[in-house]
RNA sequence: GCGGGUGUGGUGAAAUUGGUAGACACGCUAGACUUAGGAUCUAGUGCUUCACGGCGUGGGGGUUCGAGUCCCUCCACCCGCACCA
């Protein structure tokens, strides 16, 4: 019987899923092991084949552990809120949850033909209404909470409320942006209204007016992560600064921890850089200048008090609330007309102009803190309102920026550097001595900082300080399609939709459009539409997509319950997660508000873990290889890849299921577009027709998108499990190329073959193995398992092939050894070995055959493999057992006929020995 | 500018703690066989040389009996961040 993998693979599949082969338990005896996919957004486009690429991944690993005797928790699921649903029901009317629905069914189909080994039982979809319930409570227990820096954790808010009525705000540390300061008796007095507009500012999630990335294309606000360069992620349009009342996450409370948690995750240097930059910890201090002729004074952010002594002007942002009250009569015209010409200038433009300096001098003068010196007050883009305290003091002797500035605007410049030149560029460096720095001088960088933070201290007029450029993150969207917030509002203020009338589910609407006022969507719908309704009107705006992603990992313990997200005892027997993969794209997003909603849950004793993911792999994009054909602009006709340059061509993407090898199919080419029916073509000389080639994105517009669900039909799914890593390391972005999945499949026939005999007849024997079938079995035990531990998931296969050649050269057909390698080759050919393994004689499934036990003794033979002269030196290539000592090697070594012929009575003058390796003798 | 990563045959890539570089596979060459299957089998395939040999892991230098691997330095490419005070 030949390898036939339709069958074999279609019926395993039904096995699977009627047996419940996969099913995770809640509670049991074996350790538990959570393996998790980053769960897709179900497009209309289908998967290509880079989608399941991490997928394999993650199930190989996750079949691996099941063998290796663990409760395995691998489940799958849908985020399945997002734009391009949207988008569609805009276009088309049909609504979002229709076409979801039908994208998901056909994920559903694509993924079932690869054989994974998901417990769909388990499934989550984050635009379910029984799912959104849970992401409306979360955000309702943030929305309960404040960030208390003393315990640093979040407490509820009624301990808030009751500390302001026993002692006000003052003596409370708090992550915060309340702008006023009460007494306990002030705070009685206010009205609910505004005793909640100050709660308001301590809140974990806050309605605010706030400076957000408006999207006018997408006709919705940005979160900062959703903004590249100043365009869009998401379609690349323009976004610009527009001041809005929206929900954001004071994520910034938790800056810290999300920094220092990185240190006991196991993640990839560069997403744990990407999100400490992200965060952008900087340690400084603050300091006061008393602006001259006001009473007000301008409090500036610095990392280098060390320097302040040189500090020789300061510069605001335009947009510094005290810029009007500083700017003198004389230069009002002056100011105005750079902050208008700031505020008309896009992120993007003010990025794209850093080297253009730019400033205004105001008129107004500080005084120095300590020298009481005039210092010139000027305003500047490259100053941000956004970060610090909107101004900086300029050191032009020690920053480079406020150099170039000094420079430009002709300010002199003061050197506290000692024995440093400053005539051509600012000195940077945090080492060195400060001078002419009245109590500084003489110290170095580090002790000066020290001493300047506690005189500035001391006299009161700042203090040490920790500054952080993550921003909290806004969490409106204008949108229809995502979760509904379970806010409504009375007298504009608004308030949380009780727990038993959750969820908020999306009213009907009759566009997916914003009103003609410019409300978002969900304000078309009429009162009756709402299933809850209270107050004078319900939220308009919905949750971001980034919402039902960040806990959705949780809820896969426990997929069903209705009573509270996750039950508290699941939670605690699966805790997070084992084994992350998914694509680093979600560096600065979906892996830091995880992270974010994962400590907060933590505080708030709801589970015991403060980090989701404990490791964390991202796998590689895999690109397409486009082809392309070359049409001559004269005559029309088609010039293979060789000849284009004789001719002026242009060069047109062909699909690539009309291109086998580079070669073009003619035929199908011709069929392919009426308007090439008659195309003609100019060709090499062996008469075919080569194609040339490029690696890009893989896009239907480029024709380069190879689905897996062709390569399953044309050679199984376990070929293309086996090939997809086979390709190359899981992290490395590769270009797909087909090319070698043939070598992949053979191999599987070839596997095939060793259980059979010339007739296709099983045959195999059930007695004592060769000693040499055993050393192959072992070779390939220790390398799959070694491999596997390090989540190297392409050198297996090697090890596969390799064992298959050795143990069809040894005409092995043992049923002890072929058994055991089937084990190994399990998670990478789930099918084929469920298949094999069936017919060995087992009756229940391979999936949980315990992994074979390597055993050294089988690897071992007490003898020499050869004598080599090498370079005067003599090389033996030994195999010992390795718990024989470098000494007794080296004496076994020496005594042996070979050394002694070698060594002819003389004594070596070095003797070199790696234990179980190699021995050199130099003489 | 800062941070992270990668450089190995025609191609994808292997290579424990430094220990025969190029495993395995694709492709290619020659041959065998056939029940034409994306078959199978045999031999070859880093460069160079008729050969002996020599040279080879981006370049240069170093440590070592021995370096793809460790150290220094330079180069190229990729990714992330970037007037962040």
């Amino acid at each position: 019987m030949e390898y036939n993998f339709r069958e074999i693979e279609s019926d395993w599949r039904k096995y699977w899923a009627e047996n419940k082969t996969f099913r995770a338990e809640d509670n049991s005896d074996k350790p538990k092991y959570y393996v998790l996919d980053m769960f897709p957004y179900p497009s209309g486009a289908g998967l290509h084949v880079g989608h399941p690429l991490g997928y394999i991944a993650s199930d190989i690993y996750a079949r691996y552990k099941r063998h290796k005797g663990f409760n395995v928790l691998h489940p799958m699921g849908y985020d399945s809120f997002g734009l391009p649903a949207e988008q569609y029901a805009i276009q088309t009317g049909q609504h979002p949850a229709v076409t979801t629905e039908e994208n998901v069914t056909r994920y559903r189909q694509q993924l079932d033909q690869i054989g994974f080994s998901f417990d769909w039982d388990r499934e989550v979809r984050t635009s379910n209404p029984e799912y959104y319930k849970w992401t409306q409570w979360i955000f309702k227990q943030l929305f309960d909470c404040w960030y208390n820096n003393d315990s640093d954790k979040a407490e509820r808010i009624s301990v808030l409320e009751e500390r302001f009525a026993q002692e006000g705000n003052e003596t409370v540390n708090a992550v915060h942006d309340c702008e006023i300061t009460f007494s306990a008796s002030e705070w009685k007095e206010f009205s609910e209204k505004e005793q909640r507009a100050i709660l308001m500012n301590y809140r974990l999630t806050y309605l605010a007016d706030s400076w957000v990335n408006w999207c006018p294309a997408l006709g919705t606000v940005l979160a900062n992560d959703e903004v590249i360069n100043g365009l869009s992620e998401r379609g690349g349009h323009p976004v610009e600064q527009k001041l809005m009342r929206q929900w954001s996450m004071r994520i910034k409370a938790y800056a810290e921890r999300l920094l220092t948690g990185l240190e006991g995750i196991d993640w990839s240097d560069s997403i744990k850089e990407q999100q400490r930059n992200w965060i952008g910890k900087s340690v400084g201090c603050s300091v006061k200048f008393q602006v001259s002729d006001a009473d007000s004074a301008i409090e500036v952010f610095t990392t280098r008090p060390d320097t302040i002594f040189g500090v020789s002007f300061l510069v605001l942002a335009p947009e510094h609330p005290l810029v009007d009250s500083l700017t003198t009569d004389e230069y009002k015209e002056e100011v105005e007309a750079y902050k208008k010409a700031a505020s008309l200038k896009t992120e993007r433009d003010r990025q794209s102009d850093v080297k253009n300096i730019t400033g205004q001098f105001t008129g107004g003068y500080a005084k120095h803190p300590f020298t009481g010196e005039k210092v010139a007050i000027w305003i500047g883009d490259y100053v941000l309102a956004s970060y610090g305290t909107g101004a900086v003091m300029a050191v032009p002797c020690g920053d480079q920026r406020d150099w170039d500035f000094a420079n430009h605007f002709g300010i002199p410049i003061k050197n506290i550097f000692s024995d440093i030149d400053i005539s051509q560029a600012a000195y940077t460096e945090k080492e060195g001595v400060i001078a002419d720095s009245d109590f500084l001088s003489g110290l170095d960088v580090k002790a000066a900082m020290a001493k300047a933070i506690e005189e500035i201290e001391k006299q009161g007029i700042g203090k040490g300080k920790t500054n952080y450029r993550l921003r909290d993150a806004v969490f409106s969207r204008q949108r229809f399609w995502g979760e509904p917030f379970p806010v409504y509002y009375k007298d504009d203020v608004p308030y949380m939709v009780e727990d038993n009338q959750l969820p908020v589910e999306l009213p009907k609407v009759d566009a997916y459009l914003p009103t003609e006022d410019g409300e978002p969507p969900l304000a078309r719908a009429k009162r009756e539409d709402w299933n809850v309704f209270e107050g004078e009107r319900m939220e308009f705006n919905t949750m971001p997509g980034w919402a039902g992603s960040s806990w959705y990992f949780l809820r896969y313990m426990d997929p069903k319950n209705d009573g509270e997200f996750v039950a508290k005892e699941k939670a605690d027997y699966w805790q997070n997660v084992d084994l992350y993969i998914g694509g680093s794209e979600h560096a600065t997003g979906h892996l830091l508000y995880a992270r974010f909603w994962t400590k907060f849950l933590y505080d708030m004793g709801y589970i015991s873990f403060d980090e989701p993911f404990k490791k964390l792999i991202n796998q590689g994009m895999i690109l397409g290889r486009s082809s392309f054909v070359y049409r001559d602009k004269e005559t029309g006709k088609f010039v293979s890849v060789s000849k284009k340059d004789d001719f002026d061509t242009i060069a047109l993407h062909v699909d690539i299921n009309l291109v086998d090898n580079d070669r073009l199919d003619i035929e199908a080419f011709k069929k392919s577009r009426p308007d090439y029916a008659n195309a003609e073509f100019i060709l090499e000389e062996d008469g075919t027709y080569v194609c040339g080639h490029e690696v890009e994105k893989m896009s239907k517009s480029k024709f380069n998108v190879q689905t897996p669900d062709e390569l399953v039909e044309k050679f199984g799914a376990d070929t293309l499990r086996m090939y997809e890593m086979f390709l190359g390391p899981l992290e490395q972005a590769k270009p797909w190329d087909t090319k070698g999945i043939n070598g992949v499949h053979n191999f599987l026939r070839k596997l095939w073959r060793l259980f059979h005999n010339g007739q296709g007849e099983l045959e195999v024997v059930d007695q004592q193995p060769q000693p040499e079938a055993l050393k192959t079995l072992h070779k390939t035990i220790k390398k799959v398992t070694e491999d596997l531990e390090r989540y190297s998931f392409n050198t297996p296969v090697s090890a596969f092939m390799i064992a298959v050649n050795e143990l069809t050269d040894q005409k092995c057909n043992n049923k002890a050894v072929l058994g055991d390698l089937l084990v190994l080759l399990a998670p990478f050919g789930p099918h084929i070995a469920e298949e094999l393994w069936k017919k060995l004689g087992y009756t229940t499934s391979i999936a949980y055959a315990q992994w074979p036990e390597f055993k050294e003794e089988f690897l071992v033979e007490n003898s020499f493999d050869y004598p080599v002269s090498f370079n005067g030196k003599m090389r033996f290539k030994i195999a010992l057992p390795t718990d024989m000592g470098k000494e007794d090697v080296e004496k076994t070594v020496l005594a042996s006929e070979q050394a002694q012929k070698y060594l002819e009575g003389n004594q070596p003058k070095k003797v070199i020995v790696v234990p179980g390796r190699i021995v050199n003798i130099v003489m």
